[in-house]
Formats: C-alpha cells, sequence, structure tokens
DNA sequence: AAAAAGATAGGACATTTGTCCCAGCCCATT
DNA sequence: AATGGGCTGGGACAAATGTCCTATCTTTTT
C-alpha cells in the first residue's frame, strides 16, 4: 500500500543532473511570490535547488486544493510544456527560492539528446502519477481523522512554516473542520480501528500534535 | 479552467504507433478479468486496442477508488515500470478487451530506441498528471451534486456498461448518495449558482438523466 | 500609536454524506 | 418452478463537514 509518502517531494538525482549542465540561469524568489500562475502560458522551466514551493489549483468557486509541496530538485513547468496545455496549478514559493531557470525550447531538446535527463523526468512523471492517486484515493476514502494523522506523521519532523490554511487546502476541507479534527486527536486517545497503516503511540502523536499548540 | 475531460481516456496516437510495431502479441481478456492486480509485481505491459478497462484502488478498509476508465491505445504498467514499484491499481476489464501485450525489457528497450515512442509517452504520463489533478480538485472542492452533473455531461454520450457502483467509486462516494443526488437532479430543476463551467438545458440534463430511469 | 489585515479558535446551526436496513427485480443455475 | 446472488431504490437515523459568525492575537501598514 504505502511507500513512506513524503509530504514534500524532492528529487536529488534531478537536481544533481541539472547543476551539473552548463549554462543554467539561477534566480532567488521570495516567500509569497508566484512562479506559475493558473491558466497562463508556461513560457519556462524551473528546478528547484533550495526551498520549498506550494503548487495549488483555484476552483471558480475561489476554493483552493493544494496539489504538491516540491522541494530540492522537484522540477516546474514540464507538464504545460509536453502537453502544450495553459499551466494546470499556480506555483508558490512558501519560502525563500533558489531555482534553476530554462527555457522551454532548451529543455525540449536535453530531453532528446541527454538520455539520462529523459530518464529521470519518465520517472519523475510516473512517481507524480503514482503519489498524487495514492494520495487522493486516501483522502477520499477515509474519514479526515485518519488523513491528518497520516498527514502528521509525514511532516511532523519537518520544520515547516505552514499556515493551517495550507494544511486545510492540502486536505481539502475547511480551517474549521481541520481545528475540530485536531482537537478530536488530542481528546480521544486515538486509535485506529479497522485495516489502518498508521501506527503511532500515544506519546508520539501528542508531540505531533504539540506543534499546533506552541507555535 | 476546463479541457473537456472525457470519462474514458484514449490515445489514438500511441496505438497507431503500436499497431505498426513488429512483433506485439495480441491477446483477448473477457469483461471482470484482470489485468493487473494492486500490489503485485508488473511483467508485462499492454496497450489497449479494444475495448475499456477500470483502474481502481482498493483500501485496506475495503473502499474502492476509480483512477480511470481507459480506452483505446492506453498503456498500462507503465508507470510500475518506470519506479519500480509494485502495482498501483487492479485493472480490470469492463467490456471484452483486447490488449496487446510486450514484456517490459522489450518496451524500456523501445523507450531508449523508439524516439516517437519516447515523446509519446512523455506526453501521456504528463496528460494523466493534469487530468488526475483536475478531477481530485474538482470532486473535492465542489459538492457531488456538481460533480455528478458534470460527470454526466462527459459520459452521455458513450454507450458504457457502467453499474452504479462503478459510478459511485469513480466519484469516491455511497452508492446511496449517489441515488439521493440523482434524485435531487431530477427534481430540483438544478441551477448552478456561482462560478460554475457547466451550462446544461433543463431538456439536455433531462436527456441525461433519463439513462438511468430506463436501463 | 493606530488601524487594517490576517491567522487562530471555536460556538451554533444547517447541510451533506454515510451506515444500516429492508424490499423488489432480474437473471442464472439448479 | 425455485433459490440465491447481484443490482437497484429508498427510509430512518447517525456522523461528518461546511457555513456563518464572533472574538482574540499577531503582524503589517499607514
Amino acid at each position: 500500500m504505502s511507500q513512506p509518502i513524503n509530504m514534500i517531494r524532492t528529487n536529488q538525482e534531478l537536481l544533481q543532473l541539472i547543476e551539473q549542465l552548463p549554462g543554467m540561469q539561477q534566480h532567488t524568489v521570495k516567500p509569497g511570490q508566484k512562479l506559475f500562475r493558473q491558466d497562463e502560458k508556461a513560457r519556462h522551466l524551473y528546478v528547484i535547488k533550495q526551498g520549498i514551493v506550494k503548487c495549488y489549483i483555484t476552483e471558480e468557486n475561489t476554493k483552493d486544493y493544494i496539489l504538491e509541496f516540491f522541494g530540492e530538485g522537484e522540477v516546474m513547468g514540464e507538464l504545460e510544456l509536453l502537453t502544450g496545455s495553459p499551466i494546470l496549478s499556480t506555483v508558490e514559493a512558501v519560502t525563500e527560492l533558489v531555482v534553476y531557470k530554462a527555457d522551454s525550447a532548451h529543455f525540449l531538446q536535453l530531453l532528446e539528446t541527454n538520455a539520462t535527463l529523459n530518464k529521470l523526468i519518465l520517472k519523475e512523471l510516473a512517481t507524480r502519477v503514482s503519489q498524487l492517486a495514492i494520495r487522493v484515493s486516501y483522502q477520499q476514502l477515509y474519514p479526515i481523522e485518519y488523513t491528518l494523522l497520516k498527514l502528521l506523521s509525514l511532516f511532523s519532523y519537518q520544520e515547516l512554516p505552514l499556515s493551517k490554511k495550507d494544511l486545510a487546502d492540502y486536505l481539502a476541507i475547511t480551517v474549521r473542520s481541520l481545528n475540530r479534527t485536531l482537537k478530536q486527536l488530542r481528546e480521544k486517545n486515538f486509535i485506529p480501528g479497522d485495516g489502518l497503516d498508521i501506527h503511532l503511540s500515544k506519546t508520539e502523536l501528542d508531540k505531533l500534535l504539540k506543534r499546533f499548540d506552541d507555535e
């Protein structure tokens, strides 16, 4: 079932490869700034050298769904380049960011000439499909309580400047629901029944939850 | 926002290419039979020549989530081949099926030598990520009523042997909820408020819904 | 310093969705 | 003809989640 999905996805292999390529421009981006805006046309391709971004889709009813958090080595802009569609999701810096930037034509050419890169991209895309599918299935088929618990166990050790809103958008729930569920977890000495692949002691859980009290 | 997502995905370009390759074995599969079983190891790769399959993830609580319906020209087994992970989702024939079969090594080699194939697979994967993301976001951020409506407008014209259970699993709801929502749509002279990209006349809607009364 | 904006927390209530259950129908196999 | 299984339809109730709102606190802007 569950390979350890990290909440923040990274791709060290790809990063290493990119760093060896000649002539890659480097840029820094401030938290809150956007690398891509949904529905626009993608003109470049970025690879994260350092920092974290969030990718989210905004629906017409103004609600957001956070698709992914990307960290070191993740590519952005390939989807649009490959399919020719407008940008799928807004990409916004969560932390201070350093990225490599390439223009589309260059990347497309590299894809054809650099077999290693080609393979890494294929693998990356396959991974994205799988991970997204796994997450979605889980989110849809389990109550929030379980999903949240699973999420906590994943990102606990990562010091992340995520707001509750972000967390809620990632879970596709409202902040109200998130709060409620956190409270339940605190109180209810939560015991995952049925078949569940989450196994946390009460102590560990408490530690995870404490992050929300303090900060 | 929404490129016309078809409920059943196809890839004619890929099919044409595959049909030209020498030495592709052909197999037929009966409805209900499984090409892949979740969590097992993938040994082959299939491309659909004719018919429809459903791909679904079964969670430990026995609930299913239907990831995709695939029709002509869609590949199955590439994800696992590329990532090396166990099979993501069970793949089951919905209709009588004719597939091309290739073993993994052969396909991997083709990916390296056949630039056209390589490009088509890249594009296919990118499309899957995008489409899945769009669907999921929609499903999570709109009430069932909207999602169902959207779905109906997509698959209405396709004659499909889908059970209510299938439809429900695709929407990640229970059959009970599906029935309830269908009923609401029938009665409520549904008027999508807010921002919604579904535009159906009452007449069209009725026609769509009638499929469920008759059959 | 004051004001505005945003994030957090949670009460009260409405709506949505799930669970459990029963009943009817169709179809295949006995 | 009879039995069982699977699909369908929906009632009654419980649980989960959203909406709306109020209040506090922090941060940013003026």
